[in-house]
DNA sequence: AAAACTATCGGAATCGCTTCCGGAAAGGCT
DNA sequence: AGCCTTTCCGGAAGCGATTCCGATAGTTTT
């Protein structure tokens, strides 16, 4: 039984076409509007409302500034009044209302994160790093991957900053040559930290692995073991740590005065496929190389497998050294020599970078470079 | 040079106590107060502030009701204005405020996600199908984990309530017993689903993969290859994949007529070392068992591990089969037969379980089951 | 004791958007 | 033409906090 809101009579005209969830009348007696709600299943389960300030304020008869002055701990407040305030928002159970929060300080307490992927065990741990310092701060992470694709990277961060982050933790893919997104973003003013994959191009505050002595550590140490015909399985020439990855190798063989030959220098994509191809090329090449240093460990995996299908003995008749030290490499036969990174302490950095640079108007920008250590394994001792 | 804000008089009386980064003033001239900004380094730097509905709506004469239906497609506007509108709001580069979208609207467009761990693939894995398909629905995903301690637990979805997200999705940690907590959640409104760590304990949405089955598989598998005393590592009895697990390897001995032997039922705690030393116990027996099926794919490298150290022959004098399918299981010499769960399709499913129940008033709770697949290798073939 | 502060509070604006409500203008039907 | 709808739009009330501004009572200084 409906009736008029306004008169209480039962005759109206029905109206069409409302907002959904609601019918809309036009009473023909006090010729007023109403609505009235009809079922409408697809309408939104409404969460429970939580008690706000203006309930509390109405407990205790005071303002609803005064009580956000006692929950924030101002000191425009009597210690007594704050006290009472507190004690009342306790047993009411008020837990403030993190969406009207957000509007009014115009901040979400949320960090964005894009890396090209998360299926190894690299990222995954980084994140772990980052979290854990973030949510001492109360922040939070929202994760996003560009799966190596520039377009995904592009429409990751846009996502990122329609969702009003409060700063960006960016890993640049491989594909990624224009950095006009990155700059895009700083010029907004959100701050950006870019780490592991990084570029020159642009100026903010960056982290990295020191990839050049990691590689010229690996590098050297395959030497100090005789191996004399060492290969480098490298990436992208635009990503930043693959050339210095490659300047580690080369400047380590300068040093030991061996000579650097074209045909053992391979520019891949970081794919296995890749690598698979490669490593075909390098065994069976009429002069093939004694030893291997790979720009990662699934691509020196594919170094093993075609090793091994071509029974040669490993370390004896090819070393192999990798990078990232993947859980894989230690149960690999023989075990593979690879290279630590800090991932948790590189989590921990770009966290505590980021939050820095939240809270500073002008930052100065800086490029932290964490070391990494070699993981010597049987791989490469004959 | 300080001026009263009221008649431009310099005198003045300062006050002192105020709000941070502004200093107060008394003028003696008009006897009014006026504030004025002192330098404060730990000022939050203001991010750019965007161009809001009002600008559209001044730019065109139109109040902001039309502009804010025009941009929601509502059926309550006239084709042109709308157009109108919406070039403006392209000329403009006008990024709607998810803030204040939030607070008006009362949702987030937030998911939290709860998991024990995130070092190995399996999550990782879950999370990127749960990605996938909520970023198509403008969802994101907060994650957040439990390191296996119950503690923490309670902390995450008290965090993640807190932010107020829309949707909880939650794998128990091994610890957790009680779930009050996640009732509460459930009666405070948010939906949730719970996911391979579930419990029967409580009544929501849930998906689990057929471990009862894929364990039953597994088993029969190594007695149709002649294995005939099989042990079993297992885990924590109050995780229920752990429970269904047990069953399907008991049922898979009961089918086959084989003796169930409490000696080679052990119940671990799924940590690596606690594997190490049922390996050691299980392999030292008298009348050590001729296989073993693992709860999880790191327990059966602790068997791998142990098996060397003794010089056994595997698989012949020691059949292995792992669950998870662990990229590693791949490389193990002899590589690992072990259990391959549709972690991609989980992750699709829990998203698309909770964007549903968002979205309806009530829900009829239902759990689904995924098949597991079986991936023979080498580690259980004589 | 008057003057000058300080401590403490309430009212109201604001953040930017959604949505309810009411109504004018236009269209449709007899 | 006259009545009934439908279309379309503006005003204003939230959403739930923060914070600016003004004010008063009490305290300290002179």
């Amino acid at each position: 039984m409906i009736r008029c809101k306004h008169c209480s009579e039962i005759s109206f005209i029905q109206k069409s076409g409302f907002q959904r969830g609601k019918q809309r009348f036009l009473c023909q007696s006090c010729n007023k509007y109403f609505t009235e709600e009809y079922e409408d299943n697809s309408a939104i389960k409404p969460r429970k409302k939580g008690i706000t300030i203006y309930d509390i304020a109405k407990e205790l008869g005071v303002s609803i500034s005064t009580v956000s002055r006692a929950l924030n701990d101002s000191n425009e407040i009597n210690i007594n009044t704050k006290n009472a305030i507190l004690k009342i928002a306790q047993d009411l159970k008020y837990q403030a209302n993190s969406l009207a929060l957000n509007l009014a300080k115009s901040q979400t307490k949320l960090i964005g994160l894009v890396i090209p992927e998360l299926s190894h065990v690299f990222f995954p741990s980084i994140i772990m790093g980052a979290q854990e310092y973030l949510n001492k701060y109360r922040y939070n992470l929202i994760i996003m991957q560009s799966d190596e694709v520039y377009a995904n990277e592009l429409l990751n961060i846009k996502t990122l900053l329609d969702t009003r982050v409060d700063g960006l933790l960016i890993s640049l893919t491989k594909e990624t040559n224009n950095f006009d997104h990155i700059q895009n973003a700083i010029d907004s003013g959100v701050p950006v930290v870019l780490f592991n994959r990084i570029t020159e191009q642009i100026e903010c505050n960056k982290i990295v692995v020191d990839d050049y002595q990691a590689a010229f550590n690996a590098v050297e140490h395959l030497i100090i073991n005789g191996y004399k015909k060492i290969a480098h399985l490298s990436g992208p020439q635009n990503l930043d740590l693959c050339q210095k990855r490659l300047k580690g190798y080369l400047d380590a063989l300068k040093k030991h005065n061996l000579p650097i030959q074209d045909e053992y220098i391979l520019f891949g994509d970081l794919t296995d496929n890749q690598a698979k191809i490669f490593a075909k090329y390098l065994l069976d090449l009429p002069n093939p190389p004694d030893s291997v240093f790979a720009i990662n460990d699934p691509s020196a995996i594919e170094i093993y497998k075609y090793a091994k299908e071509k029974k040669m003995k490993l370390p004896e008749q090819l070393g192999i050294v990798g990078f990232s030290d993947d859980p894989i490499s230690e149960y690999l036969e023989p075990s593979l020599t690879t290279i630590k990174q800090p991932t948790r302490e590189m989590g921990h950095e770009i966290a505590s970078m980021i939050l820095d640079q939240i809270k500073t108007s002008n930052p100065i920008f800086q490029t932290k470079i964490l070391n990494a250590e070699l993981v010597v394994r049987n791989s490469s001792i004959k």
